[in-house]
DNA sequence: GACTTACGTAAGTGTCAACTTAAATATAAG
DNA sequence: CTTATATTTAAGTTGACACTTACGTAAGTC
């Protein structure tokens, strides 16, 4: 879950995760959107960003297409809440017990 | 804003996140929750996480006392639900859809 | 089998940021 | 003004990690 969050706080791996957002894309697609980097360096950050469960893999032919694996942020969304603030936490959390009670 | 996020992305920094949310603290109480870890270092630790805009400075005499910043949160928050989109859930099942369809 | 395409993996390198110790600064109190 | 306390800032060191080039692998084509 941290290990996520520390693979997306990274410039070039971030712009994958952008990339890949919009539609899935082979690895080679990827490499190309990037010039002043050669292609292994971006395999190495498609290879941190599929192990921290960000990007999910799918072969065809000699083809390796990713796309986003949602789950992979769901994590993260939950450990910024904790941040997110105590005020509207409050209120939220009123709300529900309100709505908790309204079905009772 | 993606400075906050590399900034968070770090375990001190965390730490002294999870710390000082549950309420302020001075820089030496944070400094105090690390054993083997130097004043000053936290303190750098502190001033990444303010240049960020994830934490603010209140003086009280010779002591300077943190908090959390919780705008400085809210772009975050934004930023990680590009990626949980509901585009993407269609993204997915088409994704799924084609997977089957290739194996036929 | 030989070749090509599309990748990943191995091994080595250079840079940067997270640390250290030492010195500086700010506020308070005698 | 001197001393104490709380903390940042300066300067220098070192290990991790983002790169490179070279090699390995897997699937498709002739």
């Amino acid at each position: 879950m941290f290990e996520a969050l520390q693979a997306m706080a990274e410039p070039t791996r971030f712009t994958i995760l952008q990339l890949v957002r919009k539609s899935e894309m082979s690895a080679g697609e990827i490499a190309g959107n990037f010039k002043g980097l050669t292609r292994p360096a971006v395999s190495q950050h498609i290879g941190v960003l599929k192990k921290a469960g960000l990007l999910v893999e799918r072969r065809a032919g000699t083809s390796r297409i990713y796309r986003i694996r949602p789950q992979g942020f769901a994590g993260l969304k939950i450990l910024l809440e904790d941040f997110w603030d105590p005020r509207l936490e409050k209120l939220k959390a009123a709300a529900e017990k309100e709505e908790k009670r309204r079905k009772s």
